[in-house]
DNA sequence: GAAAATAGTTATCGCGCGTAAAATTTAATT
DNA sequence: AATTAAATTTTACGCGCGATAACTATTTTC
């Protein structure tokens, strides 16, 4: 490795023997110039371990080559996941990802924006709260930065939204759960701020009629992003209270049937779909920790691939078109059933 | 709101009434200027809403107020929750903190490193692989960039090393397990690169030793970072092998745990400290999870707020302070015992 | 082998801001 | 009111690189 320290790109072109104005030709797209040049260039990157200033270069580029991804929880490992899979899809394709979590909270994700916006980014990917997100905001943001949506849906605003069919996938468990037992109650939040959730209720009522099945909702107070804690206490006391119609419940998403899970084996309950089992639990998301609640969880599962990188690729189509999309559009991925032990 | 766009300070300057050398002090420490012109700025701000360009500011700040902070893995949600105090009390003090995870993989961690040594952060946050990491890699980094790691600590490396005394924790709940039942055995992964799973065996040894009991490790294969995937499939496989000398097991880390919990379901058996229970299981770390699994998991609280605000507020003394230390420093909290229904 | 196309060079400007020194104003002190 | 210290303004330069124009060198084409 190098001798002495390269301090700038000037530098850099005296000891590598390549005009600056060339230099900087490659390092915006290394197959824009010559193949011997290029040669020349990384044989004398690789003695000298010279790399331009990202704080020069953002400034003088008329775009980033940064993507925003803002995701509205980290802690939840459903959001970690699909963050990294749309990080790695930026990296492939040759951007910097820089990701934000707005830690449960609809003014972060405003706040990340306006951090974003200062790093003049090429575009943004955003899982969106939903309702309870700063809707003007972020179609204010939209006009100025290719804005690619994914998990939840704003109606109508940025360019484009990727997620999970969830009409189709809440059939799909619906259906299993009334050919395999009784069937199933939903349970979820009162105030859900995720669109997905209301989807889903939607889903429900229309899946149960189809089946021919009387629906039954039991909507549960509760704030905030604690969903297993919501599962657990008022989950536990529905079942205590014998409030559910039939054995068993279909809950909105995973996290909270894992709070369900704890409560109901706390009230001493078997949970599953053995003889001896007193109810069935099921839930929604393929949760990562879904497969180890005791019992396992049955649930839908997301094609979180799939949907990072329909969104990612999204993206960059508008931005490398460097033109607005005419219209919006929105891809819906099937979910599939994943069944395990507890319905 | 402001009328025309403002397209940079010297433009600002002009509809502020006040110079732009000033207008850069007010913007690198609002209270450098006195309180008059302070006033006048941010009246102008809030009509105008103008803010300096990142890039510019960067390109020409000796040092900038960038934080970076390393985590091994994201999907974890103890360090999504730790990273998130830790970039809690960068924003408190006025640093903008970066977050980067390496996924599970220490070249990775090596390319975080070389990712922010392009961003010219004042300072580093890491929480490091331990054993895994590329402790030359490290070394080199410390040399330019202050660094204080946490969580997991590299020998002799970086300015300053906060976590949790494990010596202290184990011995808290070794003496708890052994004063409320049969004393535990130690269950880990055989190549853990954690150095705390190092510690804790050997704190383990020195617990039993003290209170008079024969100790039993029991270390069984598995990569990567899926510990619940191990704990089920190898403590299940233990467990049915009635490998275990006594009928507590005292996990490494509350992740083991959880997959030992759910093999133990699985199994048939009902664990927790009730006559009726066939065996106890304790974990370590206070996992987000560990209050929801089935039974919730007795384990040791690491305090994840002390951890990250002595590591951060370290970090900025040697920062502001312009030196580096004189003598690495060496932090260690206690561990807190969790009690709850698994031993 | 000459003309055409491609790639590289030199030269110069601009981006938006940090920073330093000198000149000037303002506020605090006696 | 005079003295002094502190804050602000003016002026001027530099950071490292993107972008472009006008040339020159190299490669391709027939």
């Amino acid at each position: 490795m190098g001798q002495q320290k390269i301090r700038n790109m000037e530098e850099f072109a005296a000891v590598s023997g390549i005009s600056r104005p060339t230099l900087s030709k490659y390092f915006n797209d290394p197959d824009s110039v010559r193949r011997s040049t290029r040669e020349k260039i990384e044989a004398a990157l690789s003695q000298y371990d010279y790399r331009p200033n990202v704080y020069a270069v953002n400034q003088n580029r008329r775009k980033t080559r940064n993507i925003g991804v803002v995701v509205p929880n980290l802690s939840d490992p459903f959001f970690s996941e699909i963050g990294r899979e749309v990080e790695l899809a930026c990296l492939a394709a040759g951007y910097s990802p820089i990701l934000l979590s707005s830690h449960g909270n609809p003014a972060q994700e405003r706040a990340n924006l306006d951090s974003l916006r200062a790093l003049k980014p090429a575009g943004v990917l955003l899982a969106p709260f939903g309702k309870a997100s700063d809707r003007e905001a972020i179609a204010r943001f939209c006009r100025d930065v290719p804005v690619v949506t994914f998990d939840a849906n704003v109606e109508g605003v940025c360019e484009a939204f990727v997620g999970t069919d969830n009409f189709q996938s809440v059939e799909l468990i619906v259906e299993y759960l009334c050919r395999s037992g009784e069937p199933p109650c939903f349970f979820e939040m009162k105030t859900p701020s995720n669109p997905n959730a209301n989807k889903r209720r939607q889903a429900y009522l229309e899946a149960m009629e189809r089946h021919g099945f009387a629906p039954h909702i039991h909507q549960v107070p509760g704030e905030g992003w604690n969903f297993e804690e919501i599962g657990a206490t008022e989950g536990g006391r529905l079942i205590s209270a014998g409030a559910f119609e039939t054995d068993t419940v279909l809950c909105s998403n995973d996290r909270l049937a894992i709070g369900m899970l704890s409560a109901a084996y706390e009230l001493g309950l078997r949970v599953g779909h053995g003889k001896d089992c007193a109810m069935r639990i099921a839930g929604q998301d393929d949760h990562p920790f879904s497969r180890y609640t005791c019992p396992p969880l049955t649930t839908i599962a997301q094609d979180y691939g799939a949907i990072a990188n329909r969104a990612a690729s999204t993206l960059f189509r508008i931005i490398e078109s460097e033109t607005r999309l005419t219209e919006r559009e929105e891809t819906l991925f099937d979910g599939k059933l994943v069944m395990r032990a507890s319905a």
